[in-house]
This record gives structure tokens, sequence and C-alpha cells, in this order.
DNA sequence: CGGGGGCTTGAGGCCACTCAACGATAGTGG
DNA sequence: CCACTATCGTTGAGTGGCCTCAAGCCCCCG
């Protein structure tokens, strides 16, 4: 695993700017870049929150364990994502790496000093906040409410929106499972009859290669409201 | 239906304190008292989000329905509880008067405007998106991972935290299942085995009065991390 | 070539759902 | 006062969707 601090002015604008922090008139908050192998832990359920991330390349899981080992992934976070993001202490999630990837990390301290005097920044976390929200309130509805068949194919239509290029998807039907509250079991199968009926397509090396065919026969399956 | 507006300055400060608004230096957020009777709209999901609101009394459940009808009660929100607050423009939700519930409202671009120049509003809004977004994750597990009897141990202590006194639930066994991810006879099974047990008591209108008596026994069901 | 990890598929079982009957309570109107 | 109805909750019987367990395939890698 390897640090390094980024220096160059260009990565540290963008990511600021993702946060909204105006330009020049703020101390410069403490960046690094930071490498996880696939499957490593970036921070553990309930330990302080120091550090406040965002995806570079790669994707990362956030998941609660049940003490009999269940799991819950709450959400993934793929390139550009910000999370870590709290207001208590302590951060409410597990994020391991799903595939090899790197992160920024910013001092979450900074962050809390600078937004006390910066409204844009303190606006931009309220807005982050919000959308966590948004998406965690969508899920609650699907995993709630919505049958196996439907659980995948909205899971497969935030994928392609989120994703944007070549849709390989970095998680395995585990994690899928694990997200959608199934089993991997049920994943496959699912995925299986969506291909028979020729909405999508697999491929690729552990078949997470996934194009969709037919966009029309998944919003079928994707009600709302 | 009755509309009045409060012109007494202790409810005033009384709810002006709840989103910590500071004294004197801001003007006055219109607050109007509003009461809806048992089973009305309060607002709609993707209604314009005029109005913040807080419960003086009674309930509310805020929902998303699917197309063919299921529900998912997103959150009860009991005395005290702030809710209709949001970054976009519009409610996620559908919120409905549990009970005969009188609400206090607040202008939105008030609470938008004031919190431009008070940092300290600005920072109690982002805590109380925190905490929802914190219930919301606390639900994803229990709807995602637990089985029927653990989902409505972990209700009942949450009620009975949130609930205080007396514990009367407001709500109905319908609701209950639409807030578990159940049906209302799967919620019924669960309480009968759970008086068996000898875990709680059920008496009263519609067996909505419950009496933990033995909270060991639903902690047992309400596994954690 | 053996082993391991990830995925699929099949067989069988179980938990929650569906459908239905029934009791209790409150409100309504004759 | 009593039917009549509507609402809410409980309980039983049977079904079905998802889980469990197991086998087998593929691919990568030592």
């Amino acid at each position: 695993m390897f640090v390094r601090t980024i220096t160059d002015r260009a990565s540290r604008r963008n990511t600021l700017n993702d946060l909204g922090l105006t330009s020049g008139s703020n101390p410069i908050v403490c960046l690094n870049e930071f490498a996880y192998k696939r499957g490593t832990e970036i921070h553990g359920e309930n330990e302080p929150a120091d550090y406040v991330y965002q995806v570079k390349k790669g994707a990362v899981r956030s998941y609660k364990l049940l003490s009999d080992g269940r799991r819950q992934i709450g959400a993934f976070q793929l390139v550009g994502d910000i999370f870590g993001l709290t207001n208590g202490e302590n951060h409410r999630f597990t994020a391991e790496a799903v595939v090899d990837t790197t992160l920024w990390l910013m001092k979450r301290r900074s962050l809390e000093v600078i937004s006390q005097t910066d409204g844009v920044l303190a606006r931009n976390l309220l807005s982050l906040t919000t959308r966590s929200l948004q998406h965690a309130e969508d899920h609650m509805l699907l995993l709630g409410r919505k049958d196996s068949l439907e659980k995948v194919a909205t899971f497969l239509l935030e994928m392609d929106k989120r994703l944007a290029d070549a849709m390989t998807l970095p998680m395995s039907r585990r994690d899928i499972a694990d997200y959608l509250g199934l089993t991997l079991e049920t994943v496959s199968r699912a995925l299986s009859r969506l291909r028979q009926a020729g909405a999508i397509s697999l491929a690729g090396d552990a078949l997470r290669e996934i194009t969709i065919l037919d966009r029309k026969l998944l919003l079928a399956l994707n009600l709302q409201g």
C-alpha cells in the first residue's frame, strides 16, 4: 500500500471543487492519495471518523454486519463518489475496497473548520448528505417491497447509469446479493432469467460484463411511484 | 381542519430552539399550527416542498408507493419530530396523519434564507438530515437482513424508546407491516409469539397498548454489529 | 495438474405470503 | 334497543418464492 501527498495543483483543485471550496480564501485541506488492495478495509464501523474519502479509481462497498455475520451493503461508492461523511464522531459503516482502489483522503476536522466560515462548502456537505439520504430512501423501498427480479433489474439500471462506460461490474454476485437483500444464488438465477428473456447479455471475466439489450424490459421491472 | 397563527412567544421560541435559531438576530419565521384528521395527507410525493413540519401532537407516516400499490413506510414521525426537510424542490415521500395530528409549519424558504447567514441553524439542518440518514441506514439492515421476529422486536424497542410514556402504538398492524417489509398477518403472528414467549403483553383498544415484560428477550432478537 | 474462487444450476425445505374465516369493537340508523 | 356494517386484529390452511445444500463448470494460478 503506497501513500503519496498530492502536490500538483490540478488534482487538488479538481477534488476541492467537488466540495465547492471557494478559491484562495481557505486554508489548504490536507489531501493524500491512498491505494487499497482489493478486499482491504478502509475504515471500520464505529471507528473514529478522521477522514473523508473520494474514489479516484476502483470501487468501495459500505456495509453493516449483524453479530451472526449477516451483511447488508448500504451503498457502493464508484469513481468520483465521496464517502465517510458523518456528523457524529464515528463511522456508521465498514468500508472495503471491492477491487484495487485509489482514494483521495481529507482530514474531516479541516472540512468542519472550513465549513464554519465557508457557506458554500457547508451547503455542499448538506447536499452530499441529502443525496445519500435519498439513495437510502429509495433502497428501503427496494429492500422492503420488491421481489428478486425487480431488485436485480433496479440494480442493473443503477449501475448502468453510474458506471457510464462499458458496464463491467466491479462487485461479485455475493456483493450484489448483500446489497439487494438476497442470496448470491437468487441473484444468479435472476440474471439468468433476464438473459433468457433477452433483456441483457453476460460476458467477460466472471460474467461481469453486462450489456443491456432491452431497456424497456428492465424499466418495466423497475416500478416507481 | 382549523388554522391558527401562533402568536404567543413561548410556542415560537420552543420550536425555533429545536432548529437552533439564535435569538433576536433573525427575521421571524412564518409559523402556523395546523390540524390534520386521521388518515389525511399532509404532503404528497414529488409535490413542491413549501413547508417544513414539526409534530406537536399525534403521529405521521412517510411512505413511498410502487405503481401497483405496494407501500414502504420509511419512517414514523412522533411528537417533536421534524420532517419535510429536503434539499431539492420536491418531497420524496407522501406524509399522512396516522391519527388526529397537530403540526407546526414553517416556510422552507425562510429557513433557507436564514441558514445562509446563521451558521447554527445551518448546522442543525445538517444534523437533522444526518439523523434521518442514520435511521434509514439502520432500517436498510432491518429490511434486507432480519427475519420477521427480529423486525418486530426491533420495532418495539424503537417505539418504546421514542414514545417514552405509556406505549400505546398510534399505528395499525398494516402500518407496522409496511414499515417492516412484512404483511399484517405476519406482524400479528410475530406479536402473538412474543406474547406467548412472555416478552410483551397486549391490551387496550385494538390491542395497541403494548408493555414490554422481558426486555432481554427483545434485545436478544435485536442483533447488532 | 491440482486447487481454489467465482458462477450457475438443480433439488428440497422453510419462512413469509395469500386466502379465508372468525371475533371484537365502534358507529349508524331504524 | 337491536340489527347492520365497517374496521381492525387474530388464527388456520395451503401455496410459493427465496433460501439451503450440493454438484458441477470455468478460469486462473501455483
